[in-house]
RNA sequence: GCCCGGGUGGUGUAGUGGCCCAUCAUACGACCCUGUCACGGUCGUGACGCGGGUUCAAAUCCCGCCUCGGGCGCCA
């Protein structure tokens, strides 16, 4: 496959191999027209019926959508074509046949539904929308990975297959480990924190997380990509920079790369980069706020964890991306430093899209005593984590960072309905396959 | 885990007790058509998730199962 050319850079003149997808076939009597497509376009090849060898003509207009065919021929100027060029083929070889039935229209014109779609993904991503999707999260990885480079972090990559939890109380995929008792990491958050203790002080991660909750909503999975950051010697101030800077970074990248995209996804005055710098509220503020809007049937009082609910109606009155710090001690988990001087306040925060949170951070307990104290208030055996809090014995750098959920980076920079949209296999409560 | 709403040709849908051996679009098959670009035209093939019940009569009502989607909790 050499020899061939995409069909976005066939000029008018040369004599060219186009090889893709067989997108339709117009046949209009003495004139036919074939339309192929590959990752970069569509081309039209045109056979004159009676003028053209019969074999040839029968091979180009008989052959069945999304079949696999590779034309060879001369491009011609033609105005009338929908690019501006056309093939005409000397040759047409069918390198892959479709059944004609196809368990969903890659073309677009009947929709089929997010079931059908991800049971037939393949074919699905024929299509345009699914296709830019995916190629935008792509842009977003690489943005991300780029901008954690720009601040002097090294990349790493931790177990999935682990002896304990995080934090002990999320459900957690449990599996046999050669007769050991084992399960599916939640989370790279222990490990990653080792990490700013060993000479790399500065680290970040992208990879799968496991999560055995049953539940059943557009924006949970049960195996997520997460984007984990952490680094010694930071605060947590100086950890929500880095967050807003990743975040900027990925919305520049996608605005500066990917317009065919957003436009084939209609989207091109609404991903816009963050003008504003994100709002800090502190969880007092934010009760306060949400309070104020009216919005909820129950005043929240300082200690409630915020449901839907109240995420809601603060994102609508926010209007954009915004932190929101401070938090509780008691509803952050126990590696999260609380202040020193007032102990019911945790260095815990969180970045909220108006939609739904987007990220959870803060600084970490990097002092043996406390960290310990803080396992046993949560009801959790220091002894089982001992891997972890031995590493605090024997200096462990003041730390901070926070973890991204991919799929909802991507699901609310383009606004998509399902979380699933942002994942080529996903899995959820009921889909192991494929 | 709790709660709610769906499942009708390959795909997406209409139909809420008899008007339904089931609507429309698209796909598929056959034929016609020399500039389509969602090509057009004629004809044709093709479906009520599974099991039980109610009724003279069930796609439609009831029960169970399977399956899909959503709300909440929790979280990324």
């Amino acid at each position: 496959m050499d020899d061939r050319t995409h069909t976005a850079d066939a000029e008018p003149g040369e004599r060219i191999t186009v090889a893709g997808w067989v997108h339709e076939v117009r046949d209009l009597g003495g004139i036919a027209f074939l339309i192929v497509r590959d990752r970069t376009g569509k081309i039209q090849v045109k056979f004159a019926t009676d003028e053209m060898d019969e074999s040839l003509v029968e091979t180009g207009t008989n052959v069945s959508r999304e079949s696999v065919v590779s034309v060879t021929g001369t491009v011609e100027e033609e105005p009338r074509a929908p690019t501006g060029v056309e093939i005409v083929p000397e040759s047409v070889e069918v390198l892959a046949p479709a059944d004609p039935e196809l368990p969903l229209d890659p073309t677009g014109k009947v929709d089929a539904d997010l079931s059908t779609r991800l049971d037939n993904r393949t074919l699905d991503l024929r299509s345009g929308e699914s296709k830019a999707i995916f190629e935008i999260r792509s842009t977003v990885l690489k943005a991300v990975r780029d901008y954690f480079r720009s601040v002097g972090c090294t990349e790493i990559n931790t177990p999935k297959i682990v002896a304990t939890g995080t934090e002990g109380g999320t459900e957690l995929f449990p599996l046999t480990y050669f007769g050991q008792e084992a399960f599916m990491n939640q989370s790279p958050q222990l490990f990653k924190q080792l990490m700013v203790g060993s000479g790399l002080e500065r680290v970040f991660e992208v990879g799968p997380i496991f999560r055995a909750e049953e539940h059943n909503t557009p924006r949970h999975l049960n195996e997520a990509t997460m984007i984990d950051f952490e680094s010694a010697f930071i605060d947590h101030h100086e950890a929500m920079d880095v967050c807003e800077g990743t975040l900027r970074a990925a919305y520049e990248a996608v605005e500066a790369n990917c317009h065919e995209q957003l436009e084939t996804l209609d989207l091109t005055d609404a991903v816009t980069v963050p003008q504003q710098e994100f709002p800090r509220l502190t969880y007092e503020e934010a009760i306060e706020r949400i309070n104020a809007t009216g919005e909820l049937d129950e005043q929240l009082v300082w200690g409630d964890d915020l449901s839907t609910e109240a995420e809601k109606a603060l994102g609508d009155d926010v209007g954009g991306h915004y932190f929101i710090t401070d938090w509780p001690s008691e509803i952050k988990p126990f590696y999260i430093q609380d202040y020193d001087d007032d102990p019911d306040l945790s260095k815990g925060f969180d970045l909220m899209h108006p939609r739904m949170e987007l990220v959870s951070g803060g600084q970490r307990e990097h002092r043996y005593d406390e960290l310990v104290a803080g396992f046993e208030q949560q009801g959790l055996d220091p002894e089982a984590f001992e891997y972890y809090t031995k590493m605090f014995r024997y200096g462990m750098p003041p730390h901070a960072g926070w973890a991204y959920g991919v799929e909802r980076l991507v699901m609310t920079m383009l606004g998509l309905p399902n979380i699933r949209e942002a994942v080529l296999f996903p899995r959820d409560r009921q889909r192991l396959s494929p």
